[in-house]
DNA sequence: CACCCAACCACATAAAGATGTGAAATGCCA
DNA sequence: TGGCATTTCACATCTTTATGTGGTTGGGTG
């Protein structure tokens, strides 16, 4: 049985995590309308990705970041480790140092402006299922300077207090709240107290994720 | 005074850095023969870049990297600290990691193989005078790289089973025990007991101390 | 001076986490 | 075939954490 010509035997699996439903409907017309393109999955945020790319086993993965429940950095960062050489292609509106690069660290392929063109678009995806990194000029750039500044410096970007720079770096250690009273000589409802507000500079609401996010912005 | 049609009334001004005469010749003719670009001056190396760069002001600098005297690199380490923001293109035949990331660290603005076409080399220039950061994806793959995924094969130094490993990643994630049980379908009762096993393999006895673990030994 | 903020403390409640004991199903491999 | 690791689940118990609502003190600033 021989292929018919101009009808790939393969096509490129494509799935898409994408909130506004409106664009992804016009991603999904976009990229099926390719000739080795099929979209066998699209979806309005990262909730389920380990489950969707078992099933799903697609060939490279589009994917916004902010969306509602489990958005784009955190469904790379769930998904990466499994699947360390599947191509995902960031695409959103982001452009500023921050969305660019935890999407790096958490090891993105690509990361494409919401502003590109269909073309362009698919010729990108091409780009990064062949192993290539394709980016926004704007990102590349970012991306280079991200890496040439030595100093984070930013580690007063949350505006923590001396005391809480302390307790949080006791956290990070491995210590209970008790611990922390004792090391500190303080009662264990001031350390709860600091811990609350770190919560709120941090913007998390657990001690696992304030330390996480500790390590990942170098503030230890 | 009206500015005649089609002259730009500015030139982009370019320096070039590159050791063999043919080829610097071959490109100062193909760059001054673009209509909006000159070349205002054209060495052999990089060991008055210094002086050059205050007289001749250029607009863009090309860079070779492999040079008798001061090389690329080195040049590039000179001059970037005064010139913080002028556009610097590495021209180079290595595409090794080693002159990469050096180059990026350096700061270099872009970063080309010499195998680059003439009329992509014009383009090129022209993106990186314009704020771009022009690549070969071939480079653009190992930036992003060289940022990500680094070690990450000493990660089996616990034995942790696949699914410890998967846990693992969501607790990193900040998830809570209920979430981790949605997430991967099954009972709260047997996170609990993966977790148990992962702390045992990790010697550490809570949430965050395994989080922080993971990010030190890199399992992230 | 009044005001804010950092740092301290207390009490209470609900949720999440840690630990222990025990057990069943699967698959591998020696 | 029997042992071993992995994965799954249940129940019980106790500790820790998260959150809320208060409060006092002292330093600094407009």
């Amino acid at each position: 049985m021989l292929p018919l010509p101009n009808i790939p035997t393969t096509m490129i699996r494509i799935v898409l995590y994408e909130d506004n439903t409106k664009l992804r409907e016009n991603l999904t017309l976009l990229i099926d309308g390719a000739n080795d393109f099929i979209v066998c999955g699209a979806f309005r945020n990262c909730d389920h990705i380990l489950q969707q790319t078992q099933e799903l086993l697609p060939d490279v993965i589009l994917m916004d970041i902010d969306m509602p429940g489990t958005n784009g950095i955190e469904g790379l960062r769930i998904i990466r480790p499994q699947y360390p050489d599947l191509p995902i292609l960031m695409l959103t509106v982001f452009d500023d140092n921050q969305h660019v690069f935890d999407a790096i660290k958490a090891g993105a392929d690509g990361y494409l402006l919401k502003k590109t063109s269909p073309d362009k678009l698919l010729e990108y995806i091409h780009e990064v299922y062949e192993g290539g990194a394709p980016m926004t000029s704007s990102i590349a750039r970012q991306v280079l300077h991200l890496f040439a500044r030595q100093p984070s410096d930013k580690n007063d970007k949350y505006h923590l207090s001396d005391r809480e720079k302390e307790v949080l770096q006791l956290l990070v250690n491995g210590y209970s709240y008790k611990m922390i009273a004792g090391e500190i000589f303080i009662s264990i409802d001031t350390v709860r107290s600091h811990i609350k507000k770190i919560y709120e500079k941090l913007h998390v609401n657990s001690k696992s994720e304030a330390v996480a996010k500790a390590f990942r912005d170098k503030l230890v």
